[in-house]
DNA sequence: ACCTGAACACCGTTCAAGT
DNA sequence: ACCTGAACACCGTTCAAGT
């Protein structure tokens, strides 16, 4: 019933691991839950990984790799933004814990790169120096980062513990407060230009 | 030598615990290690806690109970707002995975309401109706989470993993980032009156 | 009230050995 | 090249029982 021979490699058990992490959540994703899956002895995942932390460096890759490169080629600079910034959420609430596996993970690649080139691009036509531009990426890439983690766990925790009979309406008012961070975030661009003049008060 | 008796209540056990997260790290606070520290078997101190959980939790509490009240009282706006989002900033680096344990317990608490009381107050004089005020809050606390947690995951790769001769000057580089963040939605803040007409244009 | 002892059902990782 | 088997050093949590 079973096939014998190579049965897997680094693609597919990473295939596996992203199912299953939607499936059960980054808590239960365990080396030897995933090995349950692919019929194999937890040993053998340690010869297409190093370890869990380069696996998860794997899946949290497939994760961004689904970004779109442009989300719409939209007039204005504000609502292009807000484009790519919900174009980037909503690919980390694709999977479940979608948001933490891709921050753990970013630490390593210093910069998020794929994620903080799309914003880049979204912003490009921003009157910014390029060294500003690209810090102005960054965080706005960490607060999409912060956003969607936090969101992520309130789905988690309400979920399978209803603290008190509250009806979890936070969907809208997380995608309210996800607009008003990244419109902020633009009415703020076009004024920090004059950035680098006034330095720290402290 | 060793006394007997009650020996220990939730507090001096949250006061253990936090310092051993100093001292390790996150994801080496176990229960049996700070039952060890605590010189007591690990089911003891599911007297004091009900689980892991609510013990990070207590931890949490105390990270953020030692954010200052009002950091300055500053003339502008501006810099008002910067000095807050520092000083809860400092408050959370002041701790090894300081941000993460905050983070992880903020999804409970509906609105980890310390924090954001402070920034709403940071933000009182701005002309922003109280409802979008407490939406600009959440969204400045979610960068800072956002941005410190991924610093101090680099922090931790950095000291344990020098992965390319790089000399991880990335603490400057990092204090320019999120001095960006705050200053753009500095900027912002004043133009969000006119933030509820245009709504979402997807 | 506070803690021990022992158990249950798990972890990630290594390494010799098989095919 | 890809995987098994067995082991090592851990986890969080429960629960009867002690004092």
């Amino acid at each position: 019933m079973a096939a014998r021979n190579p049965r897997h490699d680094r693609e597919s058990v990473t295939d596996v691991a992203l199912s299953l992490l939607d499936q059960v959540g980054l808590p239960d994703l365990s080396m030897r839950r995933l090995a349950a899956e692919l019929d194999v002895q937890p040993s053998a995942l340690y010869w297409h990984f190093a370890n869990k932390q380069e696996l998860l460096a794997a899946v949290a890759d497939r994760i961004v790799g689904q970004i779109p490169q442009r989300s719409a080629d939209s007039s204005d600079a504000a609502t292009r933004l807000l484009l790519t910034a919900r174009s980037i959420r909503d690919a980390l609430l694709a999977y479940r814990d979608g948001a933490e596996v891709v921050q753990s993970t970013a630490a390593l690649r210093l910069g998020a790169t794929r994620a903080t080139e799309i914003i880049q691009d979204a912003i490009l036509d921003a009157p910014l120096a390029p060294d500003v531009r690209s810090d102005v990426a960054d965080a706005v890439l960490q607060f999409i980062l912060g956003h969607t983690m936090l969101l992520q766990q309130r789905m988690h925790a309400a979920s399978h513990g209803a603290d008190a009979g509250d009806e979890s309406p936070f969907a809208d008012s997380s995608s309210r407060v996800f607009d008003t961070g990244i419109a902020l975030f633009s009415a703020g661009i076009p004024l920090s230009a004059a950035l680098r003049s006034a330095q720290s008060p402290a």
